[in-house]
DNA sequence: TTAGGGTTAG
């Protein structure tokens, strides 16, 4: 199998350390252990800082892990030790609260960082300019620029690079490049230099518009003014190059890195490869592997994840399968997502068998299946008619059915018009406490639709509107309906209380009728009864 | 603190 050169040839790669392959750099943030002072015991000002330092390395690391809850412990637990410390009760410093708050804002618990903030200057503790930024980017990521506004001008805390440039970035990744400029000239006028990551996001931003003309131009600017784009920004270049299937300028830029002083980075070729599989270019991607390796560059999860997609998307399930069962010798601890994401496209085909095969494998590796797993499992037995299989599997120990996995079984009864086995699996639903959603709904209602039982699909689309109105699952109920002429069923759904029909449903109703061609004069009268009865619940 | 990869089921 040729398409398996680039992987054969990591084989005689090391075999994996022990220490994590992560591309990162945070390891080499870990705490440093306390530097040994002169004779004399360290005062009490000095443990102190210590502690607090500890607590922030620790607290930083928690939420990298995205532990945010153990973050939050362990600030109390700081503020407990600080209270009993005997040095009056002060409050943990400002750099410990950057790091809550930071934490906060970054897992979307906006309303959590505010509380921890306030908390902050209530304790006496003053915002530095960090504290500033953090919340400027927590209301710039909601487009809430007002407040943001309303911070700089009323923090009396000085903006610095970090506070524009956050700003820029956050203007930028709203659209508002114009207002981005804004900001950039202003903080000219107040003469504070621009660092690459205030031009970075601009350069961005014209990229996600299709703008590459005047990316590359301001990237020139900077050249210019003596702020040299970095690889970050050229990433960025590539990338939107790669959206624009320019690969011989991508393949320029990269040449021309060594005169222009930045050097591409593993991220850089996984934008790159990435940027090759959407297009197709999967063999392509593939050969860029033995390129990154050969500059020194080592792949990391990001890279297999990318080449794994691109193999499935691309039908060469063989040598995803090839890739998963060296992942250990490549030193890439494959997950679940990774076995779920070529199950996936084994059951698109129909091989259930080999969806069997590694679902032992990843067992006998000690990497859990989880519901995702099972799902795929039951639909590829369902697609290669072993639904008894199927069926006997979701009430099987250790597995968790969801709503999914009985959307799954349910589409495949009604579209086998199996209505007692699909009334069955219901019930069982119900008993379970399973709650139906929309694509639930959706199955039932086309189901007993075709089976021309348009009564029944219309009191169970009754039924959904308690979870509230889907317009998906309306759209496949009225369709049904009108193109079945069933006038009567139709006048029922705006017959109850509930239902207040928006302008969305008169202009579906209309478009539903009119596309079954009821707008001809002597049926008109039809879709006319329908808008009475619902301008009636208006 | 400030910028850059991808994400699996109906």
């Amino acid at each position: 199998m040729a398409s398996s050169a680039s992987a054969a040839a990591l084989l005689p790669l090391p075999s994996p350390s022990c220490s994590s392959s992560e591309d990162s750099d945070d390891g080499k943030h870990l705490p440093s252990p306390p530097a040994p002072e002169a004779n004399t015991p360290p005062t009490q000002q000095q443990k102190r800082r210590r502690l607090e330092r500890d607590y922030n390395v620790a607290m930083k690391a928690l939420a990298l892990a995205g532990d945010l809850d153990e973050v939050v412990a362990v600030f109390a637990e700081l503020k407990r030790t600080a209270a009993d410390g005997g040095d009056g009760g002060a409050p943990p410093n400002v750099l410990c609260y950057n790091t809550l708050v930071n934490a906060l804002a970054e897992a979307g618990r906006e309303g959590e960082a505010l509380k921890a903030f306030d908390e902050m200057l209530a304790s006496g503790v003053a915002p530095n300019a960090s504290s500033q930024n953090i919340l400027i980017k927590m209301h710039a990521r909601r487009s809430e620029f007002d407040l943001a506004w309303e911070l700089i001008h009323k923090s009396g805390v000085e903006p610095d690079v970090g506070t524009y440039s956050t700003l820029i970035a956050g203007l930028c990744r709203a659209g508002k490049i114009v207002e981005a400029w804004g900001v950039l000239d202003w903080m000219l006028e107040k003469n504070c230099r621009p660092m690459v990551q205030t031009y970075t996001p601009i350069v961005q931003a014209y990229c996600r518009d299709g703008r590459i003309v005047e990316a590359k131009l301001l990237m020139a600017e900077m050249e210019r003014l003596g702020c040299l784009p970095n690889v970050v920004t050229y990433n960025v270049l590539i990338r939107a190059l790669c959206d624009d299937d320019k690969f011989d300028e991508v393949e320029q830029v990269l040449m021309e890195s060594s005169t222009k002083d930045w050097k591409p980075s593993t991220v850089t070729y996984n934008i790159y490869m990435n940027g090759l599989c959407k297009k197709g270019k999967a063999k392509e991607a593939l050969e860029l592997l033995d390129v990154m390796l050969g500059e020194g560059l080592e792949p990391t999860a990001y890279t297999w994840s990318i080449l794994l997609n691109c193999l499935c998307h691309s039908s060469r399930l063989l040598d995803a399968i090839y890739l998963l069962e060296r992942s250990t010798e490549l030193k890439w601890y494959a997950g679940v997502v990774a076995y779920n994401t070529v199950m996936s496209s084994l059951c698109e085909m129909g091989k259930w068998r080999g969806i069997m095969k590694l679902l032992t494998d990843m067992i006998k590796k000690g990497i859990e299946p989880n519901t995702r797993t099972f799902n795929i499992l039951i639909r590829s037995l369902c697609v290669g008619g072993k639904s008894s299989l199927a069926k006997s599997l979701i009430h099987s120990q250790g597995f968790a059915a969801n709503v999914v996995t009985y959307n799954i079984l349910l589409h495949w009864f009604y579209y086998h018009g199996k209505l007692t086995e699909a009334n069955r699996l219901i019930s069982v639903m119900e008993e379970k406490n399973i709650a139906p959603d929309e694509v639930t709904y959706t199955i039932i209602i086309d189901g007993l639709c075709r089976e021309r039982k348009f009564d029944a699909a219309t009191a169970c689309f009754l039924k959904s509107l308690t979870s509230g109105l889907s317009m998906d699952v309306l759209t496949v109920l009225l369709n049904r309906l009108v193109y079945a002429d069933k006038i009567w069923e139709i006048n029922r759904i705006f017959d109850g209380k509930d239902f207040v029909p928006d302008h969305h449903v008169f202009d579906l109703t209309i478009r539903t009728f009119c596309r079954a061609g009821y707008c001809h004069y002597r049926t008109f009268y039809k879709l006319n009864l329908i808008l009475d009865a619902m301008l009636k619940r208006k």
